[in-house]
DNA sequence: GGTGGACCATAACGACGTTACATCTATAAC
DNA sequence: GTTATAGATGTAACGTCGTTATGGTCCACC
């Protein structure tokens, strides 16, 4: 701005500016400081750049989230290979609750609501449908070598789904910062039981009345 | 305030008045229009009498959590009888879902983070694990009548709990009002398969290691 | 040189939670 | 009956939020 103009290499500057200095505050400072005009002094400009470049806070987020859902679902597709179909789906769960854990803000915001008023934009949805898939994808294969015995891969896709986000999520909002390891083994072992569990129960066919 | 002086029996009067206007906006018009002002007005009060009474928006905050617990854990504590300690169990899991989705807002509020920047105080925490408590209570007699096979009751409750509140936060989050019964149904699916899967796991020990 | 458009800073708007200050009311003391 | 004290309340304001109107700067193109 005010020394050299800028070079060639960084013609397309201020974008980038702003969605690293949103992805910083928020890993730093939390979803409470992710506030335009704290973001926008970060990036170094003015407020006005996040309206020029991302048409307001909820594009913004937007872009944080597609980042997010780009990061996860790599998560998700380098989790540890495992030798039976079963294994490959409960791998990928705790390959989920990992990198939940590892990335605490940025889960919160894509799953937990953290940024208050936002509404996620269609393509920022079917982003997110992408860890779903690699999930129902293994939920397939599972069910393909009869590891699954349950028609619809979406009920159980989803069913597994809804555990590890349940879980993770309440583990996520237990978490004070300064709380024993003793608190973090419990969610660990609750996770581990539950998991255990949902394994054994999909081996058997499930009743479709109750 | 105009009229007539107020009578003997409405001397706590304003409290009760902005308590009912939150949860009606809550309800009618989602947390969005959860504001004091909004609130005072609908009470036909100022801003200041929140601050009298509640000490400011968390504290009414608080008081409407206070009030969804109390209503949530009656209605687990109504869910209907079973014949086996599991079926207690599966019970109380049907009357959460029941219960969230027909109180929707509130749920939000209590276990979704809906109200913004809000932390909700100690004594309000422990109002919360109440619910809980009547779940683990369901682990606790089931485990005596060795229809769980797993040492620690609190593993076992935290596993369901997080199940079902995944299960249902997911069907929530999915949420379009126009949305069709197929959808419903959906949900309604994957939580039945879930918890069939769980029932069966839980009636086996589960390994220690992976 | 002139022109149009993309980008940006300043300052402002309305809404939010909150609070300082003045007023009003009701009860207690004399 | 008068006065004093404490609590409840209304008005208006402060600071912050997301957002936008206004105007200026810079650069490609004719």
């Amino acid at each position: 701005m005010s020394s050299a103009k800028k070079d060639v290499s960084s013609i397309p500057d201020t974008r980038a500016d702003i969605l690293a200095a949103a992805l910083a505050v928020l890993q730093e400072e939390g979803h409470a400081s992710l506030t335009v005009r704290h973001v926008a002094a970060r990036a170094g400009c003015s407020t006005i750049g996040v309206y020029t470049w991302f048409g307001g806070k909820d594009g913004l987020v937007d872009a944080i989230l597609l980042d997010g859902f780009q990061r996860f679902a790599d998560a998700l597709a380098r989790a540890r290979p495992r030798k039976t179909p079963l294994g490959m789906l409960l791998g990928q769960a705790m390959a989920y609750r990992r990198w939940a854990l590892d990335n605490r803000t940025s889960y919160e915001v894509m799953f937990m609501g953290a940024v208050p008023g936002h509404v996620a934009s269609d393509e920022i949805q079917v982003a997110g449908l992408i860890a779903y898939e690699l999930l129902r994808n293994e939920v397939v294969a599972a069910r393909a070598r009869r590891a699954i015995d349950e028609d619809d891969a979406d009920t159980v896709a989803m069913a597994m789904w809804g555990l590890v986000h349940g879980l993770v999520s309440l583990e996520i909002a237990n978490a004070e910062p300064k709380s024993v390891a003793a608190r973090k083994s419990f969610h660990q072992r609750s996770f581990d039981v539950a998991l255990s569990a949902l394994e054994q129960g999909l081996l058997t066919k499930t009743p479709q009345r109750r």
